[in-house]
DNA sequence: TTTAAATCAAACTAATCAGTATTTTAACCG
DNA sequence: CGGTTAAAATACTGATTAGTTTGATTTAAA
């Protein structure tokens, strides 16, 4: 084989074994030796292809972690419509309908967050996640931007409190989850966003404005 | 000194700064040593008073995190009155105006069962913390069904789903305000909270109806 | 074909971990 | 006082940790 893909292949193996473990156990309960016997290498080869493993949980954060929230969050809100729909459609998909996010292992960003942070004054791990953090928050900010201009959101709403509320409520219900297996949690918590996501209506003065208007 | 009231302080001083150890760090991080060296005590001290490290964590749980949700969320809302403001106010203070509770540490709660699960099979711990979200949750839903009876909520709000969506938001945004500073958070969360809360009030008619009756 | 670099293996280090065994100190009671 | 016992100190264990070193192949380029 290729050299080259070789050494990519080893490389992601190693990201994405250890990012399911860290997923489950947590940063500090994963150690490098449990990471490099479950893909069957050893400690040369990891320290081959990351300098510690600071450096490793911030590969992750880059090249796994960022991409799973753009495919699962950011990318099938990235279209135009209604965001009321668009947003309650992908939860109901997300947290009810789909099993490949697993619902035990909770929000693997809320993982990172709690297992991560104040550790030895490093706040860069931090500030990588708070950016994954941010443009998933700038994509729920434009898609309601959008659905102001076509008439499905209210003109008064402030689209970035909201774009806030709604990862702050499905990250935590998600990380909720992890201590029962009650899938009513996700019942209910559906119900609620959409309650929620009803106040974002425009009045019926300001529907028939923008049919007037078109 | 009375030699019964020195052990409890003992074992006191051990739970009090394990436990703010535990919420900065997290469980693995934080190793017996550490929290022996920062109470001044030895190794003897601690296992005369904990077996072993799982059951410290649980008297954590038991004496510390269950006394603190009850005394900062649950007594400041077993009152008559609109419900709708109660949990504002409560906010408000908790989020805003309050400072004791450290807003860079996130959510003990949260904190805990992202460290804690998955542990060696042991579904214990995170049995006990569902216990004190679902104590939470009750003292949430028997405001609401008070404000019902006094018609300041709908009578046709689920009052679990909503108790179980105000506990999701609020540790959500906790757990999150990990990785900023910005204060805005919290305010922008209040706002849309606010909102949320809106979606619980009766109606006109139903305002009308309970004037009438009462 | 030679040479240097890439990729990994194996064995190691020093530090740290949870937990134990033993001893010392201090409080209490007669 | 002296003896008893509870509370804590001390010194240790074996396992595990992140990280290092050294060396063996393999590959690509000259």
């Amino acid at each position: 084989m290729n050299q080259e893909i070789k050494r990519k292949l080893t490389r992601q193996k190693l990201i994405d074994r250890g990012y399911e473990l860290i997923n489950m156990y947590g940063y500090h309960a994963v150690s490098i030796d449990l990471i490099i016997k479950e893909v069957g290498l050893t400690k040369g080869a990891f320290y081959y292809h990351f300098k510690n493993k600071h450096q490793f949980i911030a590969a992750i954060i880059n090249e796994r972690v960022e991409k799973e929230i753009h495919s699962e969050f950011i990318e099938p809100i990235c279209k135009r419509g209604n965001p009321i729909f668009i947003l309650t459609d992908l939860l109901q998909d997300k947290l009810i309908n789909d099993d490949s996010l697993n619902p035990n292992l909770g929000s693997p960003i809320m993982n990172l967050i709690v297992t991560l942070s104040y550790e030895r004054n490093d706040y860069q791990l931090q500030a990588q996640l708070r950016e994954v953090l941010d443009n998933w928050k700038i994509a729920i900010i434009n898609l309601l931007h959008r659905g102001i201009e076509d008439g499905y959101i209210a003109r008064h709403v402030n689209t970035e409190p909201v774009a806030e509320f709604i990862i702050n409520s499905l990250e935590g219900v998600r990380t909720l989850k992890r201590t029962t297996n009650n899938k009513a949690l996700f019942y209910n918590f559906m119900e609620q966003f959409k309650n929620y996501l009803g106040t974002l209506k425009p009045t019926k003065e300001e529907q028939r404005h923008y049919l007037d208007a078109s």
